[in-house]
DNA sequence: ATTTAATAGTTGATAAAATCAATTAAATCG
DNA sequence: CGATTTAATTGATTTTATCAACTATTAAAT
């Protein structure tokens, strides 16, 4: 079996695990959403461009989740400080209360998976797994 | 970085590698295709059902894939000799040629991943992956 | 400084992928 | 046999993704 080939399949099983375990928890995120508010999170500022770089979609895409999102009071647009074009996104209270129960279940499973391993090997995996990742980012 | 977030990250990367390196070799194919092409060639007999199971997605989804992939000749379905509710499915010639060469283009990408680590490095990433895996298995 | 080119975001149109409930036909079990 | 499971399908819908065209603003170039 390939590396492709496990990754993939762990991928599936993780979130299979994942929508699962937020359901069970009435947490009303999809894992792209999760991911992008989590974004939006982290990024500061968080425009729809970063979003789109760093979540690997479209800004297309990007834009009309970021709609939905607004719509659904989860973020919240505010002008860009230097940038007339450009926006910031913000959580709302609600989407940062939303995100932090999230982002427990995400740990719970992210220690249900290293779990499996002792410290020496997460590390090993941490690094073996960046070292995947130069292997895949796209020539400059 | 937590490991799932690591996952993501590389197998975003990985797909669209894969789907750049198929549209140059003007393979047209989805990564979804030809995993499922792929599926449907490795295991014997083929059928909807163990598609669904071992892609991890909807059986309604799969039937309608297949339904598509029948529509432009690249499988075709059989009887199943045992069970009259089931069909067998194979790769036509045409499909078995895409899959050759996509394979080949997957295992191209596989060896720009694993040439990243040492021979070492690619037992211990995969024995890590399978651990992990484990902890994802959903518990019978 | 003004034209030019690049960038940020949006819109339109559409396709691909996924979900869930309900249905049909055949197999299996008690 | 009748009841229950199983394999595949269908219907209806939603979510995710793609690609090209367009507007407004910024940056760059002469």
């Amino acid at each position: 079996m390939s590396f492709s080939q496990q990754l993939f399949h762990i991928l599936d099983l993780y979130k299979i695990a994942l929508t699962q375990a937020f359901r069970r928890q009435q947490i009303a995120l999809s894992p792209l959403y999760y991911k992008v508010l989590h974004l939006i999170q982290s990024l500061d500022p968080a425009t729809p461009q970063l979003i789109a770089q760093q979540s690997g979609r479209d800004k297309a895409q990007v834009t009309r989740l970021l709609q939905d999102m607004e719509k659904q009071g989860l973020i919240e647009k505010q002008p860009h400080p230097h940038d007339k074009r450009s926006v910031c996104l913000v959580l709302t209270k609600r989407a940062a209360t939303l995100c932090a129960e999230a982002a427990l279940l995400v740990s719970q499973l992210d220690r249900q998976l290293s779990s499996q391993l002792s410290v020496d090997e997460q590390q090993q995996l941490h690094q073996l797994l960046q070292k995947l990742a130069q292997g895949l980012s796209p020539p400059p």
